[in-house]
RNA sequence: GCGGUCGUAGCUCAAUUGGUUAGAGCGCCGGUUUGUGGUACCGGAGGUUGCGGGUUCAAUCCCCGUCGAUCGCCCCA
């Protein structure tokens, strides 16, 4: 036991209902992005390490310990994504894509940090991915929310989760606000926690959202980030919130919640629930007009979010799973006509199985543990064709249902001959 | 990186203050019964108690380490 394989740390086996969830979140958002006419896009897994240590500007904590990064072959310093923003940016200067611009992407697949594992937080994770890539209209950012929104709408969620929404204004605003912040806790520095006051040095906005008690009052009078908008800042601000409204989107005004990097500009958003515990974002998003001319690209305006599928499918409700057919053949001999009738039903598209292997009796059994919607039993009619019972396991397994059958079985009746249905 | 809790059949869990051949349900395999079929009964397989070391006459239980899981902190692109 012990020398079997292990999986690594923080990964995971999703399978079965686990494995449902995921595919519902991932099925319901591809449909979703196309309503709103967003392309896919496919970006490597990994990139070479500098595509993402540039996005991360000096975060060393991050670029330095928490990314999977390691020398190909070749000598090249390769890193798993930790993100999709920093590939697709790449991607979107390499390949030229502000031809296109506005250019609305969406992506989902696995990503990798190297934390340590908690509820909803994994070494190997899979997110969502949606972003309006040169557009610096306030209706992006209302878009690209609007999506978020009713993609949690959709999953059944919404009422589970809040959206938390702040701007951190254009640069003038960030800076003097980002100062006035520092300068307000460097003069209570003794009254803040250990944690804080190292914050203080590396990155003073993140004391806005420490959980320490102490701090908590400090934050409380900390200044606002409204009393140094721009008009310009401002007027956008207002815009977003105007098409918020005007989306039937609502939304709590978030003051304090912040984005460490300043590339960031402009709308920071979260959509939050407290149903995971400490690990409660489950989409979380914001402009980033500065990324990509930070890059090496043309300065392009961009907003976008991502959404964690692990944090979405602990949230959704239970989706139904099975509701196949199972095609029993009565006896031995039937066998050929039951696979006639398999197949001639999937090619109907109806959802249908043949077991492998056991009686007919033992098939009937493990169909039902199975959960099965129906067992269609296949006999030998008297005049030699296939002969049909159709035995409903399931209540919403109606007459429209067994109509259909019905139909199915007129179809085969054409290709085999004589075929009589018995329904009970 | 730091701290708390946890780790016993395939799964969910038991096992009296450390005490003899570590149990049950479900699942799995086989049989009987039933017979348009989810039944009931009988039997069977399956564990070096995560792994390694230590204390003890004796460890699932106590101690140390390690690997995982979980909850929180740090971080959060």
């Amino acid at each position: 036991m012990s020398k079997a394989p292990q999986r690594p740390r923080g990964t995971q086996d999703i399978f079965g209902e686990a494995a449902a969830r995921f595919d519902h979140v991932i099925a319901t958002f591809n449909r979703l992005r196309g309503l709103y006419g967003f392309g896919r896009v496919e970006v490597p897994v990994f990139e070479a390490t500098s595509v993402f240590a540039r996005s991360l500007g000096e975060t060393t904590d991050v670029v330095s310990k928490e990314m999977y990064s390691f020398e190909d072959r070749g000598g090249e310093s390769i890193t798993l994504r930790p993100e999709f923003t920093a590939g697709i940016a790449r991607a979107y200067i390499e390949n030229g894509w502000q031809q296109h611009a506005p250019l609305k992407l969406a992506a989902w697949g696995p990503l990798f940090r190297y934390e340590r594992p908690q509820k909803g937080r994994f070494r190997q994770f899979h997110q969502l991915d949606a972003e309006v890539l040169g557009a610096a209209e306030p209706a992006a950012d209302v878009e690209v929310i609007a999506l978020a929104a009713h993609l949690l709408d959709e999953l059944g969620i919404a009422g589970d989760v809040t959206l938390h929404l702040n701007t951190m204004g254009d640069p003038a605003t960030r800076s003097a606000w980002s100062a006035a912040v520092a300068a307000h806790f460097a003069a209570h520095r003794d009254a803040l926690s250990a944690d804080s006051q190292r914050r203080l040095v590396a990155n003073p906005l993140r004391i806005l959202d420490s959980k320490d008690d102490g701090d908590r009052a400090l934050v409380a009078d900390a200044p606002r980030i409204d009393d140094f908008l721009t008009a310009e800042a401002g007027a956008f601000f207002e815009a977003l919130q105007k098409g918020l409204q005007a989306s039937g989107i609502t939304w709590e005004r978030a003051p304090r919640l912040v984005r460490g990097l300043d590339y960031y500009r402009h709308s920071v958003f979260e959509f939050i629930t407290d149903a995971l515990g400490a690990q409660g974002t489950v989409i979380g998003g914001g402009r980033y007009d500065g990324l990509i001319g930070m890059m090496g690209g043309p300065e392009t305006p961009a907003v976008g979010w991502a959404g964690g599928i692990e944090r979405l499918a602990m949230l959704v409700a239970e989706p139904k799973i099975g509701g196949l057919v199972a095609v029993v053949a009565d006896r031995p001999e039937n066998e050929a006509f039951a696979y006639l009738t398999t197949d001639r039903l999937r090619k109907l598209g109806w959802a249908c199985e043949m077991a492998y292997r056991g009686n007919a009796k033992r098939q009937v059994e493990l169909a039902k543990k199975r959960g099965a919607m129906a067992i269609l039993f296949v006999r030998t009619a008297e005049e030699g064709g296939p002969a049909f019972h159709v035995q409903p396991l399931v209540p919403f397994f109606d007459e429209a249902t067994l109509r259909s059958a019905a139909r199915l079985t007129a179809g085969l009746d054409s290709m085999v001959g004589a075929v009589s249905l018995a329904t009970s």
